[in-house]
DNA sequence: CGAATTTGACCGGCGC
DNA sequence: GCGCCGGTCAAATTCG
């Protein structure tokens, strides 16, 4: 006899269930909301999610522009996401496949984001001028912004609390985590949006060393299609597979739909059938015990 | 009782 | 030099 594990996006579904009782939250709305990206870094979005031809999610439009912005401009903000998803709109123009939060909410958040990496950039080139011998090397930063009732999400590795801050400007304080594994410096940070309190923010610096603990005893599909060691690895696989389901439960569809079911059940899951009246919690996970 | 979290102290960078 | 700020440390406390 088979026993499920459901997982939604590494939030475990009877935790959000219990939150919320009868209607179970969305912890992820969608993983494009910002996406930060080293400078001296090529990569695309695609790239960055790790999706290949062979990838279904490779057929949508949205995504392909999304990730030649990327390429060019090595950040891509919230707007630029408006802007691209607006142009493709689905059939259905009440459902909101950004997020829930209003415009003007996410136009703040954005100009927010835009003025910070603005005064980051200046500071690096000061730094720069300033210092002959660089002492700290940055690690490669991403942020994530997601609709979340929990502050920390649950993305299959084991994290150990080091501190936290209040943040300027902000009722809500910061957390700092660290990877649990002594060989791995990865860190952390999270902290809630003050413009939308549902909106979590997750910064990962730096990559594992190391394989998930979770997915190293769940036999899933997710695990086999992992890049270990990669920070775009299973934190990005579980955002590729959320991200197709997403799209496609909202009404984007990809350029070649004919072939993308018989893609999807090869290249997510063989187990998991998808089904668009489920929408976004049919990103479950099956383990065999 | 060991592991994880909390929280005030501390540190280094930066602007004035 | 001083104060502010983001980040980290580590002793105390809580949790499982």
């Amino acid at each position: 006899m088979e026993k499920k594990e459901i997982m939604m996006m590494g939030l475990k579904m009877e935790d959000s269930l219990n939150i919320n009782g009868s209607s179970p939250f969305i912890p992820f709305s969608t993983m494009f909301d910002f996406c930060e990206v080293e400078k001296n870094s090529s990569l695309g979005f695609m790239e960055l999610l790790g999706v290949q031809n062979s990838d279904p999610l490779f057929d949508f439009p949205q995504l392909s522009t999304m990730s030649s912005i990327l390429k060019d401009q090595q950040e891509i903000t919230l707007k630029e996401c408006f802007e691209v998803l607006n142009t493709h709109q689905p059939s259905t123009p009440n459902s909101s496949f950004i997020s829930s939060a209003s415009n003007e909410v996410v136009n703040d958040e954005h100009n927010k984001i835009v003025e910070q990496l603005h005064e980051k950039q200046n500071t690096n080139k000061k730094s720069k001028t300033k210092k002959t011998n660089e002492k700290r090397k940055r690690e490669p930063r991403f942020a994530f912004m997601t609709k979340s009732e929990v502050d920390h999400l649950e993305d299959g590795y084991r994290w150990r609390k080091y501190g936290q801050k209040a943040v300027k400007n902000s009722p809500f304080p910061r957390s700092y985590y660290r990877c649990t594994n002594t060989s791995c410096n990865v860190k952390k940070r999270v902290e809630r949006s003050f413009t939308d309190p549902s909106i979590v923010v997750t910064t990962y610096e730096g990559k594992h060393t190391h394989s998930s603990p979770v997915m190293a005893r769940t036999s899933t599909n997710f695990g086999s299609i992992m890049h270990g060691g990669n920070y775009v690895s299973q934190y990005y696989q579980h955002q590729k597979h959320q991200l197709f389901n997403t799209m496609s439960s909202f009404g984007f569809s990809s350029s070649s739909s004919s072939t993308t079911s018989s893609k999807v059940s090869s290249t997510f899951s063989q187990e998991v059938p998808f089904s668009r009246d489920n929408g976004l919690l049919q990103d479950i996970v099956y383990s065999h015990i």
